[in-house]
DNA sequence: CATGAATGAGAGTTCATTCAT
DNA sequence: AATGAATGAACTCTCATTCAT
C-alpha cells in the first residue's frame, strides 16, 4: 500500500552510509581523492561534514568503503559465469560479452576503473585486493577456456601467459570512454562492437590465415 | 681536468626549467595534481619553492609544460611511422610494435596515460589536445592501412569504426603495467608479446576459421 | 550572582562576527588594508585564523563588512537632522555641530575617513556608496538649508555650488586629528571650537564688511 | 647643439634616482606603502628590481626619499610668502591662494597629502617632519598675519588658536578630490572657488552680522 | 544521531632582499 | 652600474578533523 514516500527513522537511518558512499562516489570520480571535499560529499546528502565523519572514520577509509560498496556487483558478475555451458567459442564469447557490460557499459566498475589507476599509488592494498578480486579470476577464468578448446581442437594452441591480449579490447574501450567520455570519441553500439570483436578474435585479420 | 661540477650561469639557466619539469613529473606521477606540494617538486631540484615560481606561473601551469615536455617523443614516433614500406601486414606490424615500444615501454609515455586518465576532469584541453594529438592520427593510420589491406585482398574486410579492437592489446598492457607495475602482473618479454600479438590478430583464434 | 563568563553557544556565535569587525576595525585602522594580517585580526579576538574565514569568504569581503557595520551611527544621525526646528541659522548651526560630534570626534567615523581616503583605490565601490550615503546627504542638506536662509533674508546670497567651504573646518579638523592624533596638535575643546567656528561662518573675519 | 635627446652616460646616471622616485611615487599613490611592489616601480623606469637596490636600500627607505623629494616645491613656497606686502586683507588672501594653488592643484602634494594620512602610522617620522615643515610654518604665518589684521583694526578679533578653520576649505577641496578624483565630485574652477572662500570667509554668512 | 563552530597544520603564492656575474 | 636567479619568510586561504551541544 504505501510509497516508497516516507521512510521510518530506522528505515532513515540505515540508508545514511549507503547515501553517502553514493554521494563520495560521484565526488571521487569527478576530483580524485585528493581533490575532493568531504564536505562536498556531505552536501550532496544534504548532511554537514560532521555527520560523515560519524558513520566513517576519515576520508581514506570513506574511499575505501566505497571502492568496496562499488565492486560487489562486480562481484556477482564472477558467479555467473561459472555457470555458463556450451563449446568453448560459445561460453568464451559470453563471459567477454558479460564482461564488456559490467567493465565498459557499467558507469560504476567503468569509474572505479579509472580510480584504481589514478589513485593506485596511494591505496596499495586497494590495488591488491582488485588483483586477486577481479583481474586474478577472470584472466584464469579466460586461461582455463582457451585450455580447454584447444584441448578439444576447437582453438589453435595459443600461448596463455598472454590472454590479456583477448580481453584487450573491454578494457581499451573502457579507459578509451573514461578518458573521451562524451568528447571526441564515439560511444560504440554493444552489438556492433561485440560482432566485430568476437569476429577479429576469432577469425583474424588475414584474407588467407597462414 | 673538468668535470660536471660547475655550470655557469647561463648553462644552470637554461637546465633549471628542464629540471623542473622533470621532477614534476616524477612527483605528479606519484601523487596526482592535486596530491602533489610544490615543495616536494622544488626538493627534487635542491631549490626553494620560491625558484619553481620563477620559471612557472602556477602549479597548473607547470603542470600543463610537464604534459607538453614530455610528449615530445610520441610526437617524433608519429613521424616516423610515416615513412613505413612493405605490405599491409609488414606496415601494419611495424606500427604496432614501434606503438608498442612507445607506449608500453617508455615509462614517461605510460605514465602521460595514467596522468590523462587520472587528471582528465581537471584538464579539459588536456584530454583534447591528447586526442588530437595522439588517438585521432593513430586511429586515422591504422584505419588507412587495413583499407588499404582490405582493398589489396590482403586483409578481410572489416568494419573500420572498430579499428581501436586492432590497438587495444598495446594500451590494455600500458594499463596494466600502470595499475600493477612490478607487483602481480609480470612485466612481457616485448618479443613474446609481439608475436602472441600479431598471431592472434592475423590469424585469429579459432582452428578453423569460419 | 551570574557574571559575563560563560556564554551559551548560540550567544557565542551571535557575538563572534562583531568580534572579528572590531578587531578588524584596529587593525585595518593600524595597518591599511595590505598592511594587515588577517592572523593579527584574529588574535584580537583569541580564535585562530580559520575561524576567521568561517565568518568572511575573504580578507576583502572582511573590510568591506567591518566599513559597513562601521557606517551605522553615522547613517543613523542624518535621519535625526531631518527633525530640526528653529531659525536657518539654528539649524545650520546644530546640524554642523552634530556632525562635528559624529565626524571629527566619534573615532570609528574618524578612522573611517582615513580608511576612505587611503584605500579608495582599491575600493571603488565604497567610494561610490561613500559618496551616495554620506557626502551627498550632507551637501544636500546644507545646500538645502542655505538656499531657505537666503530666501527668508536671513543670509546673503553665496554660491551655493561651493558649499563644502561651509562644512570645511569639520573635515579639516578631523584629517589633522587623523594625522597627528595625540602628537603635536592639540585636540581641540568642543565648545570653543564651535564657537570660534560659527562665529567666524557667520559673522566673517572682516571688522568692516564690504 | 643637442637636443634633449641623447644623455651622456654621466647623466643617465646622475638621472636614474630621480627616475626612481618618479616612478616610487606613482606607484605608492597607486597603491600605498605595502601595497606596492618593488618590481612595479623598477618596471616603469625599465630597470629591473636590483637596480632599484643600488640606489635606495629598502622600500622603506625608497618611500622616505620620495616624500622628502616631492616636498621640495612646497618648501619653496613657503619662502614666498615672506615676501609679500599689502593690508592684512591682501595679505592673508594672497597666501591663501597660493596654498590653495600648491596644495589642492598641485597634483603631487594633494597625493603626498593622501599617503601622509594613509601611511603615517607606519612612518611616524614622516608625520613629525611633516609637522614641522608645513603645517606649523603654514599656522604661525596665518596666525601671526590675523594678529596683525586685529591690531590694526582690519580684523575683528578671533580667537587664533583656531586659525585651522581659515585654511579649512583648502584641505577640504585637497581631501574631497582626493577622494573622488574625477568622479562624483566636480573639480572647482580655480577663481570662482577663490572668490566664494575668501567673500565667506571675509564677510561671513549672514545678511545682518551680529 | 546530527550539527557546525573551531581548529591547526599546511598548501599555493608573493615579494623584499641578496649576490654572483 | 645593472642584472635576474634564487631565497625564505610571510601571507592568504583551505580543509580534514574534533567536540560541545
Amino acid at each position: 500500500m504505501a510509497g516508497p514516500k516516507k521512510l521510518t527513522r530506522a528505515e532513515q537511518k540505515a540508508l545514511r552510509p549507503i547515501q553517502i558512499l553514493d554521494a563520495a562516489f560521484e565526488e571521487f570520480v569527478k576530483s580524485g581523492f585528493a581533490g575532493t571535499r568531504v564536505e562536498d560529499i556531505a552536501d550532496r546528502v544534504n548532511v554537514t561534514k560532521g555527520t560523515v565523519y560519524v558513520y566513517f572514520e576519515t576520508k581514506e577509509k570513506l574511499f575505501e568503503a566505497m571502492i568496496n560498496h562499488f565492486s560487489v556487483p562486480f562481484q556477482e558478475l564472477l558467479a555467473v559465469t561459472d555457470a555458463l555451458s556450451g563449446s568453448a567459442t560459445d561460453r568464451l564469447t559470453s563471459i567477454l560479452g558479460l564482461l564488456y557490460e559490467q567493465i565498459a557499459e557499467d558507469r560504476p566498475t567503468r569509474e572505479l576503473t579509472r580510480l584504481v589507476i589514478a589513485e593506485g599509488h596511494r591505496f596499495p592494498d586497494l590495488i591488491d585486493r582488485h588483483h586477486d578480486q577481479f583481474i586474478e579470476p577472470i584472466i584464469a577464468k579466460v586461461d582455463a577456456l582457451i585450455l580447454e578448446g584447444v584441448a578439444s581442437g576447437e582453438f589453435r594452441e595459443i600461448p596463455v601467459e598472454f590472454s590479456d591480449i583477448v580481453v584487450a579490447p573491454i578494457l581499451t574501450t573502457t579507459v578509451l570512454r573514461l578518458i573521451f567520455d562524451n568528447r571526441r570519441v564515439a560511444i560504440p553500439n554493444k552489438e556492433e562492437f561485440l560482432r566485430a570483436y568476437f569476429d577479429l578474435l576469432l577469425n583474424g585479420l588475414l584474407a588467407k590465415p597462414l
